[in-house]
DNA sequence: TCGGAGCCTGACATCAGTGTGAAGGTCAAG
DNA sequence: CTTGACCTTCACACTGATGTCAGGCTCCGA
């Protein structure tokens, strides 16, 4: 599918699929007119980058993670492919993102706490 | 204290406390001489704000949840002053949140699972 | 064959969060 | 009284993510 649609199927303006692509986050095929094509698995790939962004992760997390993100039965890189460096690696990402999670789940209680208390029977 | 005492008990460089306080985030009093005085609490506050910023928030949604969010016990908003837009906000941000944290969980989930098949033994 | 829609690249603009430096005021210790 | 550490404001610059526009190519339908 040409960026059009892509851009239409996902509602992601056509400027940043190319930037995402600048960033190594896509990687389209390109037609013998010089247009980009994009297989149908796309759609989920931009999806899952927007979900990253908005989560506060920069395309250079995204970049260094997406490989191994994709649903479980697609292709990854193997076992023999992973060396104990990039093992450490994906853990300091996992970290990361946990300490992320555990700040935004706090304080996603405070609020709630708050909220409860203040306006006990919301009817 | 002042800003180089906080800035040095937080880790945070004295030109982001001063952005800090501009973006409406702190509100240090002022000393006769114009300096900046910070009470104790604000090393809390500049921690909570770091980790906020850290997580992803921008700091128009910080300020917005900053006032409901200081441990319990401290003076928040009484709920008289909370309308029902007010706590419609709130709502709406802590689905924000939320949608963060199930994002991150998600991939975080994923991310273990592929750490895990590819080194099922870390000895 | 022409017009318009869609694609290409490239450039400049914006916004938030930071870094850095200049020019000058305050204050305590020597 | 001077020096040095600390404070003040102001300003310019950078990065990452994004908006927008210009100039030009491709292709399809009237």
């Amino acid at each position: 599918m040409r960026i059009g649609e892509l851009s239409r199927r996902t509602g992601v303006p056509t400027r940043l699929l190319r930037y995402y692509e600048e960033q190594d986050l896509l990687h389209p095929e390109r037609a013998d007119n010089g247009y980009r094509s994009y297989p149908e698995s796309a759609v989920a790939d931009v999806q899952q980058i927007r979900g990253l962004l908005d989560s506060g992760l920069t395309t250079e997390m995204i970049r260094a993670i997406m490989p191994y993100l994709s649903g479980p039965g697609v292709l990854h890189p193997p076992a023999e492919c992973v060396t104990p460096q990039t093992a450490a690696l994906l853990q300091g990402h996992i970290e990361r993102i946990q300490s992320r999670i555990d700040c935004l789940s706090r304080n996603r209680d405070r609020l709630s706490a708050y909220l409860a208390a203040v306006r006990p029977d919301p009817r």
